[in-house]
DNA sequence: CGTGTGTTTGAACCACTTCAACCCAAGTGG
DNA sequence: CCACTTGGGTTGAAGTGGTTCAAACACACG
């Protein structure tokens, strides 16, 4: 059931869910002056739980997950992280949880010590670290709704509608993570996602073109429906 | 299967999970210059969510919980808030949940603009801020690996481990909240948190005495080894 | 004491899991 | 080219942990 593919290398940074709201404007793909590059394939560890912290990160290209594990090897992964979004922030010395590209991905790393980098121009960095932890607080308050008690097709509708506002292709969604991954991010099983993706088919809510990376949302309103 | 009860009030402010490691030394029950106490009586509501999150909280004795109803009346209690915890923090201008008061309960609130406040002397305020929000963060991703990945009786056992920690009365837990809260806090029904409960004494790892707020810790390690 | 709120317990049910095939597209190499 | 493998993904059938529905307790309170 677990992903515990291909580590190989290991930095060290604590975690976050993401940042967009507040610090938008400028576009995810410049290198920022202080931070330092860092290119993943899939499947890569960017740190693991209990890893010493020393930095956070910004995703540049592709996706990261961050994740906790059980002794018996069940996952739980607490959000992904698209272009733009910052994770790794820890309150403490060390990393709270594990964090792997999803698939080839390319990362901006920060010294956690010198606070500054991100966006150096517009505003301070305390308030833009303050947002983006803030942010992540409340994607993982509305995570906790979803994974407490909504139903399977519910959050699979719920999941569908955020990777949409957050990847911005108009109802297609090119989808970074397998079904394990969704599942292991939703709290059900494999097969589970699978039957409620097609269950929405069916109901001609969505689409499942034969690439099963794609996804098309062919009725917004309905997945809305679902979703409050 | 809610827990609507009795909404009396209505302030304003966002909200967190807690605050404990980074700012402790100080005791809870200081008035704290800028802010100014409020007593709230049981189900008394701190704000709701959509509210204008202009405070934010310090609960000072009782406890409080923080929420999210879906429409259909399904709660989930993403933290209780016992005396020394911050909670109504807000990336943006409006609650992303509700706050009620568990039991009888006072709280200071701390007027958002002036995020000066909390413990003046020691530290600056944002490095405070941000220690109370990185906490929430750590609690919240906790929890999500609780919700999504964890079975009836792990959860309890989790759950109790936890708030023996945080009320540091060795072995001896005085719930403040009832059964129906546990069970949203931890996405069950009140039946099941009944249940794993009295199975947990049936093997002797938990006492029940008739005072059914209470719980004494029999055998720690044996909850140990449902926890990790 | 009766009434009420919160909790426990029992029995039937069901949404999701588990176990097991099977499918399908993309390599690999003979 | 054509086996053969390999890594997702889907589908079916059976099992089950937790829910639902219902009833009995139990203590607190006017």
């Amino acid at each position: 059931m677990q992903t515990a593919d291909a580590p190989l290398n290991s930095h060290a940074a604590p975690s976050i869910a993401l940042l967009r709201g507040p610090a938008p404007t400028r576009k995810a793909h410049e290198a920022s002056a202080l931070g330092s590059v860092r290119r993943l394939v899939k499947d890569e560890e960017v740190f693991v739980e209990g890893d010493r912290a020393a930095f956070y990160y910004k995703v540049q290209s592709g996706a990261v997950r961050t994740f906790k594990l059980l002794s018996d090897g069940r996952r739980q992964i607490d959000a992904f992280h698209l272009p733009g979004d910052i994770f790794g922030m820890e309150p403490g010395e060390e990393h709270r949880f594990s964090a792997e590209a999803v698939g080839d991905a390319t990362i901006v790393s920060y010294r956690r010590s010198n606070l500054g980098a991100l966006d150096q121009d517009d505003g301070d960095v305390p308030t833009q670290m303050m947002s983006a932890v803030l942010l992540s607080l409340v994607r993982a308050q509305n995570h906790m709704l979803l994974l407490g008690r909504k139903n399977a097709v519910e959050k699979i509708a719920t999941f569908l509608l955020d990777l949409s506002g957050r990847t911005a292709n108009n109802d297609q969604i090119d989808l970074p993570m397998s079904r394990t991954d969704i599942a292991d991010h939703l709290g059900l099983t494999i097969e589970t996602v699978s039957r409620s993706l097609t269950q929405l088919e069916r109901q001609g809510v969505i689409e499942l073109p034969a690439h099963r990376r794609f996804i098309v949302l062919r009725n917004r309103p309905a997945l809305e429906r679902l979703d409050m």
